[in-house]
DNA sequence: AAATTTCAGGAAAGCCATTTCCCAACTTCC
DNA sequence: GGAAGTTGGGAAATGGCTTTCCTGAAATTT
């Protein structure tokens, strides 16, 4: 029995690929017209069990494969949607990614999960890849810098945001009460006897990190503390180092605090480690309190006492909203629920 | 002066998607054939600067992007290469994602990293992403289960093991010694005195975990002791939480030992986790060594010694060894280096 | 048995950009 | 001034698949 792959010349062994078969040879193969190969292939109308048989014989001699782009062009998807994801080494992302793919696939679709980095401060998004054909949709997690921008993209193709998002617009979100949640973990502190407390952000682009710390003021004027500049560091991207750094900010003022509220896992155990290496004892000298409970969070010790993000759910109602636009509906927002996990570090 | 997005009827708003203008609109526009569109696009033969300009003020008043998959139907490439990756989860193939991601894009080429989790396990990897027509070619971190059917796709188009390899094979390969690093960590652990050594491996259809095994079983060997299979847990994945289970399960044998070799940090810091919980301080009671050095080792208390995998260089490497195949050359494997980290747990 | 449906499957028209081939209009050179 | 060489740009073929339209044959109805 023939095979393409067998067949090929030695010569082009380790080489390059030898021309794929295109339908038209599937079609002369099984003695049909490539509109019935197609139409084997798309299941769509009747065709008839020998005729079926036949092609399907030839495609598997043939080792046939439909070629996306013919395919693509001509139905006008392609399948794939576009994730915009701020940093692939935040667990946070990876996690929501994988909540993503896993509903993805049950459809049929495929994420392309692109790493933004730094690339999107510049233009507020107008990466080729958003604005390219290439994917049917888009699950937007990176700030929104620049609203118009997003909108008209948004416009352009169906877009929903994930935990980014913009509170007054059409194009619908899933994401989490990121205000309610940074003021509870704040509260939690409070309750505990704490009045000097230290926020550290990360970077203020993200609509997550400025409505945490608004949620975190919010706490501390409630309870009638006062709100003190030198106490809040920003730092600008999501690692354990920079967790550190402002921790070593924090030690540093004149008044240290006695417990801070990071808006990250990862600055939080950064800032722990600082904490430690210093010789405070965490929660004892030091409170910590983190934000996401990405999967170290638990591990780590003295174990994160964190704000829990649903990340799976996140992903995965993403995409569900994502294919209801695809299917021209207009899906609503999500606020999904959150939980504050205590540990021991706070 | 006019644009498309904001001419865009009010009822499409927030729904789908205005047809995207098309290559003869733009040629109509500007008053030429869609074949000097495409020359100003592609930059390939002599336009006059007069025409050019016409052509880019077109483009840019209907906001036009080529069709990607137009354009790759007919150049016959997608400058997409696809990333198979075990597990998105662990950070050591983020770190490598990443660096590959930062070399793919000096070249305009896209990563499209696949989690395939499970789903390789079947089949030995014939999965439709593979071999469609999507991507250009193939950076593979999965276990390479069925040889032969990775020889086949290997043929079929550009292809690049990371990481993950056939030692014999002529598909080029960028990895580590694996067999002796992990030689070399037992080695550290039997020059500290320790005799006996447990080994935490993850999954043996990957071919780093056969190998470390072999070095882990080497480095005893050679100082005269002997293998003892209780001291040898295989969790399956890697995860903290297997790490913690394959720890108890050490701690449970009649003879625990005084010191562990897991060949994943993520497996070792839950291994540490296990041991503390069980009131066991680490490295004074039990020894713990590491393998990759992602981001959380250096931070996590006690900090982890580990051997240092260059993640960022893997996937720059892997990136360029398949670029040079895309090219038609023929690279050859590269074996990078690594370190033994010495931190606190052992 | 004639008339009407139903059905399988072929021909051909897209979908969109690239590229080869070719022509017309200029330059240049002897 | 005529031959030869440049150069810009159009027409049309190409790539692979889907889908509409249509035909001939078989099945069903009257």
């Amino acid at each position: 029995m023939p095979n393409a792959l067998q067949d090929a010349p030695a010569a082009l062994e380790g080489a390059a690929v030898n021309a794929l078969p295109s339908m038209d040879q599937v079609a002369q193969l099984a003695g049909v017209s490539a509109a019935t190969v197609s139409r084997v292939l798309t299941g769509s109308k009747r065709v008839s069990s020998d005729t079926r048989k036949r092609v399907e014989d030839a495609i598997a001699r043939l080792g046939y494969r439909a070629n996306a782009f013919g395919r693509s062009l001509s139905t006008g998807e392609s399948r794939l949607l576009l994730v915009l994801v701020p940093d692939f080494s935040n667990p946070y992302y990876a996690e929501i990614v994988s909540g993503a793919a896993a509903v993805a696939r049950q459809s049929a679709y495929t994420l392309l999960p692109v790493d933004l980095e730094e690339s999107w401060s510049a233009d507020g998004g107008s990466l080729e890849t958003v604005y390219s054909s290439l994917t049917d949709g888009v699950i937007n997690m990176v700030p929104i810098t620049n609203e118009h921008a997003m909108r008209d993209a948004a416009r352009r193709k169906p877009w929903v945001n994930c935990s980014e998002f913009l509170p007054e617009s059409d194009v619908p979100y899933v994401s989490i009460d990121h205000r309610q949640a940074a003021c509870d973990a704040v509260q939690y502190l409070i309750n505990r006897g704490h009045t000097r407390i230290g926020l550290i952000n990360s970077d203020e682009r993200f609509l997550y990190a400025r409505q945490r710390r608004e949620g975190y003021e919010l706490a501390l004027t409630r309870a009638g503390i006062q709100l003190r500049s030198e106490l809040v560091r920003v730092t600008g991207s999501t690692s354990y180092q920079r967790g550190s750094e402002a921790a070593a900010a924090l030690m540093a003022t004149a008044q240290p605090p006695t417990a801070v509220f990071a808006v990250s896992d990862m600055l939080a155990i950064g800032a722990i480690k600082a904490f430690r290496r210093a010789h405070m004892r965490v929660p004892e000298d030091i409170a910590v309190v983190g934000f996401d409970d990405i999967p170290i969070a638990e591990v780590f010790e003295p174990a994160l006492t964190t704000i829990a993000q649903p990340m799976q759910a996140l992903g995965r109602v993403a995409v569900e909203l994502l294919l209801k636009r695809l299917a021209g509906e207009t899906p609503d927002s999500q606020i999904l629920p959150y939980t504050l996990t205590l540990r021991e570090s706070a």
